[in-house]
DNA sequence: GTAAATGCAAATTGTTTGCTTACTG
DNA sequence: CAGTAAGCAAACAATTTGCATTTAC
């Protein structure tokens, strides 16, 4: 039952990732956050990057998005909010809403017996871009 | 602009696996459907259980649920209704839920200019099973 | 008879893992 | 210096695709 401690190190690779994961606004897959982050260390593994987003998605430090249906997706912001996915380029953009959902938690634990501790609300459509060329 | 009109054809093989996908109450992956599938078809493929399921459900006639992480899971049931999944076994369960999600729609195609057509809410956490032996 | 759909296998894609070497604390 | 994390490549898992054959209409 107790929490598993580990000692964890401060690699320029995982503080790169970190970083650059939290400017963009973007939700990026790993492979283009891989892209990103060689441009700062040009022979950064991709392996790497997977094995970083992975620890810091478990240490809270960031949010693996596993919504999207085809890829993964990041999010270094870890505040609740939800998302919009672009049906066509699959892009991810966030909303904030105001939503009673929370208060549902109680009423789906009675209800199914599951012990909840997250829920994500995607929102799909096309987006400005999409929908005119559609 | 106009919608592709495509002949299809009744094949036993796409009857079955509708049919089968509607009797499950839970929500297959494609191995497993395609197991259960075998049982009427002996010789039946992986692949033509994949390419029925994104026939159907492009026609709509059946749920593509991208929203756990690790594998797709179908759904039988296309009405409005949300998803519990347990984040340990993964199984994945329905749940009714009046909430006002419905009337944000007008809001988020606003703030977004996003052309909204769909939603999906899923809540995490343990199932009485895993909870148990957590 | 024709073209849609199947079965099979190979190819792709996304992600994980094993192992040796490098580097943090 | 001890052991975590990196880099690289091979392995894996899920899904898609190409092609020859079958089958629904």
């Amino acid at each position: 039952m107790e929490t598993k401690i580990r000692k964890s190190r401060n690699t320029r690779q995982r503080q790169i990732i970190l970083e650059e994961l939290a400017k963009v606004k973007t939700h990026p897959t790993a492979a283009e956050l891989y892209e990103i982050v060689r441009k700062k260390i040009p022979n950064v593994s991709l392996g790497t990057v997977y094995r970083n987003l992975e620890f810091l998605s478990e240490r809270g430090n960031i949010l693996k998005l596993d919504i999207a249906g085809k890829q993964r997706r990041y999010d270094g912001c870890i505040s609740t909010h939800y998302h919009v996915r672009c049906k066509k380029c699959d892009k991810v953009a966030d909303i904030s809403l105001d939503s009673e959902i929370q208060s549902d938690f109680k009423k789906i634990e009675d209800k199914t017996g599951f012990k909840i501790d997250g829920h994500t609300l995607e929102f799909t459509g096309l987006c400005r871009n999409c929908k005119q060329n559609k």
